[in-house]
DNA sequence: GTATGTGCAAAACGTTTGCAAGTTC
DNA sequence: GAACTTGCAAACGTTTTGCACATAC
């Protein structure tokens, strides 16, 4: 679900940095569990849940605490570094923000994928909507969900209550 | 949270016969907590919870088994008679389709409260964005978080953490 | 040395389900 | 009376929390 972009190495140790700054100027403790919590959810750059992190963990032999997974995660939200999205199965992605402007979804029906777009026209239609209906917009979220082309019958049957969503 | 709009009562007798034809269509039978549960959901215009629908019986002094609530809200969910939403905060909201044509929402970061509006200009738009990715648009739902001018600061401190979502 | 963070296991939350008893057609 | 629905309580999966211990500053 979670993976790895090695080009983007370098600029993993920038938003480290950002991080630690922000840490300190709330008084937050520099440990070596947020360290590593931290540099896998910088090098992720697709959605990821909670799940995703303590899996991938696991299964290169490290240990993660779930509950300190989840304190990470709620920090880096607070500091403004993670965007929370719930794309309507009860359960929580997420996805960093340094390096990524904002953009849309559409989700599969069927198979649950995600694929993002961005629109500046949208954006600033959003915009003049929220300021229309007297609001200062704040963030947005904007999920289409659809038919992906490449969904088989099977995977379209056996997901059919799962999703039926809006 | 939810509440009945009486001028409306005249229009839940159709919703109602409406729902009857689809059940007996797909050979589910009518029975008097289903009635009642499919009023209540009928004549409710604003977004509601299981909860709600739960304490609002509770309160008149009915009885309404959970489980059969949520039954009932799976059934007119796959009848196609109830949108679910969720909204980011763990807890599905549920409005019926009868009678609201598509529409949008603002959500107050701060108090939660729910605006509804409808934009043609944006669905249009929406609906060529996803041609152009390759989809056919099936549902979708945009999520604006703002600040709505009525929250008091002592919302806002209380929700802070709570309603930290994109 | 004090304030803060960690890890465990237990609790909490909204939601779903197995099953025996009851109801509808 | 066969098929379906109900209600309870137990189970569910995700997330949060209380607390004793460990760590950072």
């Amino acid at each position: 679900m979670a993976s790895v972009d090695a080009k983007s190495h370098e600029n993993v140790s920038k938003e480290m940095d950002t991080l630690r700054t922000l840490m300190k100027k709330k008084g937050l403790k520099s440990t070596s569990q947020r360290d590593e919590l931290a540099r896998w959810i910088f090098e992720t750059h697709n959605h990821f849940t909670v799940e995703d992190i303590i899996a991938d963990f696991r299964n290169k032999g490290q240990r993660v605490s779930v509950a300190t997974a989840y304190r990470v995660v709620q920090m880096m939200l607070d500091l403004g570094l993670l965007l929370e999205h719930d794309f309507g199965r009860g359960i929580k992605h997420y996805e960093h923000t340094p390096g990524h402007p904002h953009h849309d979804h559409i989700i599969c029906n069927d198979c649950g994928k995600i694929v993002e777009f961005a629109e500046p026209e949208l954006e600033s239609m959003k915009e003049k909507v929220a300021i229309k209906h007297g609001y200062k917009m704040d963030t947005h979220t904007l999920c289409i969900y659809a038919e992906c082309t490449k969904c088989t019958k099977e995977e379209k049957e056996k997901n059919k209550k799962k999703f039926a969503v809006l």
